[in-house]
DNA sequence: CTTAAATGTAAAGTTTGCTTTACATTTGAA
DNA sequence: TTCAAATGTAAAGCAAACTTTACATTTAAG
């Protein structure tokens, strides 16, 4: 599993915290995140994808080990 | 969070276990879905969506207590 | 250079995804 | 009606998601 989140984000030009007071989870989940340390429900998904506008897959997506 | 699995399922007029082999997990796990006794991870949302071929937004979707 | 904001990271704790085993109930085809 | 397949459900256990607190490092603006 890889994200965009950190290119989705410099696109906006938001930080980290402000992220995540935005989908409801802490800082350090999405520090987390971004350093691909796990992978997040579907709905913390759904609603950092809706943040950004874009389908879940253009943010998320499978890896072979996965 | 409510999803649609059951539906698609029905469409495609598979099993839980076929479904849960397809996609790697436990009949077990399907079927806690189907029931929303449990929110899936991302991988396992992706998956299931690739399986039937339609957007993770198709088949999950957010509700206002998410 | 200095300072504040942003990011990285770590540890301990709680919750929840998902597994396995096991059994009961429902459904559908012969 | 009978028998097998499909579904529902439950409990115990492990791994992983996510939190809070706390501190160190990097980045950027003045």
């Amino acid at each position: 599993m890889k994200n965009t989140i950190h290119v989705e984000r410099a696109i906006k030009r938001i930080t980290q915290a402000d992220l995540a007071e935005a989908v409801g989870v802490s800082r350090q989940t999405i520090n987390a995140l971004e350093a691909s340390k796990y992978v997040p429900s579907v709905v913390l998904a759904l609603k950092i994808a809706r943040y950004f506008d874009k389908p879940v897959e253009a943010i998320f997506e499978l890896e072979k080990e996965d």
